[in-house]
DNA sequence: CGCCTTTGACCGGCGC
DNA sequence: GCGCCGGTCAAAGGCG
């Protein structure tokens, strides 16, 4: 992408998004945003543009006519904002009524079912795919009876019994046909051909962004059936490999060209039929970071712990596939387009590569690769990330960085790089753009607010701006959501804060007939979030802003606070290096 | 004995 | 066509 939008395209943008009347409210809200900016910017330039000498008065009143049209453009936003404003309100008032009502049935159930907990695992994990999945959660804030998150748990539930499997993979799902039976015992049935059968389903233009989504990972697969997408994690590690709850076996080792350390080549285990495998290697240029990366769907059930890493691969996986296919679609203004392709939340990186020459292991100034095309998005947990992170992929391939908060440090301003949210034309004040800041803490992330603005909504109010901010930010890319809250979710996780002993390993047996000394750290994982004791340790900055027990979040970030009790990591093993 | 890792061989894609 | 490379297979051996 280019470091900043051309002039051209804002105004492009906002002709047409002014046109079509709002169909959801995140992409209401993405636009209320996205529009500010620009126009900001076009008044800007229009008036401050110094006019040559030859210019006439013509040209001024050209200018002038311009500037009035941006006004009367600002005014629709305007009017478009508080719109939108509203229904957020309401929106947010919906959802402290069903968090209420929520609560009181998840006291109901844990009073009832203590006497099954493998029942309760299976709820609690469709609980958090059905949250933390969240490729459709415009679709929650859509519905404003307030049945929506309930509906989609009856939906994973329905899904369970009728699979047996919680079918969580490392590429976004969305709807799968009722009629397909049980994947499992069926290789062929990823999700990838999932979609494909689905692709020949009609949806209009412009329904929701699930199905915009849905349509471009269509498009996607039918571009390249072959393309898988894969999802790189990079994280600190002195183990052999990191603990992400699976079971996995090792088939391969190779010396990859430009690595001096080997790659290894491991296979889930859990079931003899899933197809999902993962490559683990250590970066070259810093021996203590390790590169994971997952490709395919699993297509069992999961351990609580496996289901959050692969929520969090789920999630990169899909903003991988959303961005890619929305921008290579309709030419929908969405601010999420992210045809490029790395995002930087402060610490934790989303890496996007959907191009041929993509190399997930990184192999700089490398163009011998001959490794099949890949969309690739790298997550990097390792807060030292910077060194190697950019300067690893060619500098052709053009990154949009999404820069989680570091753990260690409070200073967490979300820096929006162009295209995301910061217009940046250059009469634009970075600051307004390029960060995004809230109230008189400058510190505070956009996700901070989001958290304060929902969760403690008697406290000071934000200013009306940050929540057209946070919306925006939030609500704009369902896929961002579960991946910003998944990651953010993995974060808090790390740093030992999966040591819980905390709940019972309920959700299969895979990983209890296989349990080995895991010394190796566990990878951060979602279920590990709901110990306060533990995560605060990690990320107080943001668990300050979390209830203590309180159920789902809106959006993406609902799985956050797991209001069960989750499992010992230990009790996953995923040591195959261990010997 | 079953499951795992190791490791050389093999295969297919890609560039020259 | 050839070589390089990434990825996978499968036999052999180790371990509990």
């Amino acid at each position: 992408m280019e470091p900043t939008m051309k002039k051209s395209d804002h105004e492009g943008e906002v002709k047409e998004e002014n046109k079509a009347e709002t169909s959801s409210e995140d992409k209401g809200c993405e636009e209320d945003v996205a529009l500010q900016g620009p126009i900001l910017t076009n008044i800007k330039r229009s008036s401050a543009e110094p006019d040559s000498m030859a210019s006439s008065s013509a040209k001024k009143d050209q200018d002038d006519h311009q500037l009035d049209l941006a006004k009367a453009e600002m005014g629709e936003v305007i009017e478009e904002n508080q719109r939108l404003r509203m229904y957020l309100d309401q929106i947010l008032k919906d959802y402290r009524t069903l968090q209420l009502q929520y609560q009181d049935v998840v006291q109901q159930e844990a009073a009832k079912k203590s006497t099954s907990p493998i029942r309760d695992s299976e709820e609690e994990s469709a609980e958090l795919i059905s949250l933390s999945l969240g490729m459709s959660s415009s679709d929650q804030f859509i519905k404003k009876d307030g049945s929506c998150k309930i509906s989609r748990k009856e939906k994973v539930d329905e899904k369970s019994e009728k699979q047996g499997s919680l079918d969580l993979g490392l590429d976004c799902k969305f709807e799968v046909p009722p009629v397909k039976p049980s994947p499992i015992g069926s290789p062929e049935t990823s999700v990838e051909e999932i979609k494909e059968e689905t692709a020949g389903e009609n949806f209009p233009p412009h329904n929701t962004l699930k199905n915009i989504v849905r349509n471009g990972d269509d498009e996607l697969s039918q571009q390249n059936p072959a393309k898988k997408a894969r999802v790189s994690v990079r994280v600190r590690c002195d183990t052999p490999t990191m603990n992400d709850g699976c079971q996995w076996r090792k088939y391969g080792q190779k010396i990859a060209k430009g690595n001096p350390c080997p790659r290894a080549y491991y296979r889930c285990t859990v079931a003899p039929s899933c197809p999902v495998r993962k490559q683990v290697q250590r970066c070259a240029d810093d021996m203590s970071i390790l590169i994971t990366t997952y490709e395919g769907t699993h297509n069992h059930p999961l351990s609580v712990s496996a289901t959050a890493m692969a929520s969090t691969t789920s999630a990169a996986a899909s903003m991988l596939m959303s961005g890619s296919s929305i921008s290579g679609s309709s030419g929908a203004t969405s601010s999420s387009t992210l045809t490029t392709n790395s995002v930087n939340l402060n610490g934790l990186n989303f890496h996007f590569s959907d191009n041929s020459s993509s190399k997930p292991f990184y192999l700089p100034n490398s163009s011998l690769s001959s490794s099949p095309s890949y969309p690739t998005i790298t997550l990097d947990l390792t807060n030292s990330a910077s060194s190697a992170r950019l300067g690893n992929f060619p500098p052709r391939y053009s990154t949009t960085n999404l820069n989680f908060s570091s753990l260690e440090s409070n200073a967490l301003p979300i820096s929006w790089s162009n295209g995301v949210l910061n217009y940046g034309n250059p009469p634009y004040n970075k600051n307004q753009t390029g960060s995004l800041y809230f109230g008189s803490h400058p510190q505070e992330t956009l996700y901070q607010a989001y958290l304060q603005k929902t969760l403690n909504p008697t406290q000071q109010p934000l200013p009306p701006d940050s929540i057209a901010a946070a919306t925006k930010a939030i609500a704009s890319d369902p896929s961002f959501q579960s991946a910003l809250a998944a990651a953010l979710t993995s974060i808090i996780g790390s740093g030992g804060a999966t040591a819980s002993t905390a709940g019972n390993q309920t959700l299969g047996d895979e990983s209890s007939k296989n349990i080995k000394s895991s010394t190796e750290p566990n990878f951060p994982i979602l279920s590990s979030f709901p110990s306060p004791s533990n995560a605060n340790k990690c990320a107080p900055s943001l668990l300050n802003k979390l209830p203590s027990s309180s159920s789902s979040q809106p959006g993406g970030l609902m799985f956050l606070s797991n209001p069960f009790p989750f499992p010992t990591s230990k009790s996953n093993s995923d040591s195959p290096g261990d010997k």
